[in-house]
DNA sequence: GTCTATGCAAACGTTTTGCAGTGGG
DNA sequence: CCCACTGCAAAACGTTTGCATAGAC
C-alpha cells in the first residue's frame, strides 16, 4: 500500500460514514457512491492490506457471516439486531473468565455475539 | 424425512462416535467408513433436516467455519484448541447477563466462544 | 516513465440444486 | 410398485488470483 488512490479514499469514508461492522455488500454499495467503478476485487485486496496493517478487524459473525469494522477501539462484543440485521458494537464485557472454562482448559482469549433487538427497532 | 438409510444411520453413527462438534469434511470422512458410497450432496441435505428436525445444531465457529453438533445438551458454549484445532463442549455459562449488554439493547440470547489450549494439548 | 493498484474475467472452495436412477416401505 | 432418497454433475455463492492497463508519484 503505497498509493493513495480514490478507491482507498472511497473505503476510509465508508468505515468513517458508518460506525459499525459492514459486510463487503455494504462496503462495496456504499463505497461506489464515492467511485461508481468500485470494484469487488480491489474492495476484497483493500479490506485484506488494512486487515494487515491493523486498521480494520475482521469478525467472523455466526449469523450475518464476514464483518470488517474499524479498529483501535478495544475490547468489546458484538450485539446482532434481528429486526433491522446491524451489528453494533458494545464497549466492555460481561464475561467472568473464572466461570468460563473448566479446570484444565487454558484461555487465551473470547468472543461473545449477542442477539435480539436495539434501542432503535425496540421501540 | 420418511425413510431410514443407510446414510441417515451412518450419520447418526458418527455424531454418537465422535462427542464434539464436526466439520462437514470430518462428517463425510468419518460416515464413509460405514457406508462407502457415501456423497457431499446427501451429506448436506441430511445436516439441513437434521437441523430442522432439531436433532442437530449448526455453529459458525468464527475461525472453523460451519460445524454441526448433536443437540439436546443445554446451555454452553465452545472452546476452539489452537494447537489440536478441536472444539469441545463446555458446560455453564460464565456471562452476566446485566453487564452483557447497555440500556435499551433487548439481549434475547448469545454465543460464546474461547480460545486457547485444551487440558490434553496442555501437558 | 515507472511500477503499484485497478478492473475484468477466470479460478477457487464450499454449499445447493436438477435430474435420472436406486432402494426402502 | 411407488416415490423418497441417493449419486452425480452442474450451478450458485463468496472470495481469490492472473493479466493487461490505468493512474499515482
Amino acid at each position: 500500500m503505497k498509493r493513495k488512490t480514490s478507491q482507498r479514499t472511497a473505503l476510509e469514508n465508508v468505515f468513517d460514514k458508518e460506525d459499525r461492522p459492514l459486510s463487503v455488500e455494504e462496503i462495496l454499495k456504499t463505497g461506489r457512491e464515492y467511485v461508481g467503478s468500485l470494484n469487488q476485487a480491489t474492495v476484497y485486496r483493500n479490506l485484506k492490506t488494512m486487515v494487515e496493517k491493523g486498521a480494520i478487524l475482521q469478525i467472523n459473525h455466526p449469523v450475518l457471516g464476514t464483518l470488517y469494522e474499524l479498529a483501535g477501539k478495544g475490547h468489546h462484543h458484538h450485539f446482532h439486531c434481528r429486526v433491522c440485521d446491524r451489528v453494533f458494537e458494545l464497549p466492555g464485557c460481561g464475561l467472568d473468565s473464572r466461570k468460563a472454562a473448566p479446570k484444565g482448559f487454558v484461555t487465551e482469549g473470547h468472543e461473545i455475539f449477542l442477539f435480539g433487538v436495539c434501542p432503535s427497532c425496540a421501540d
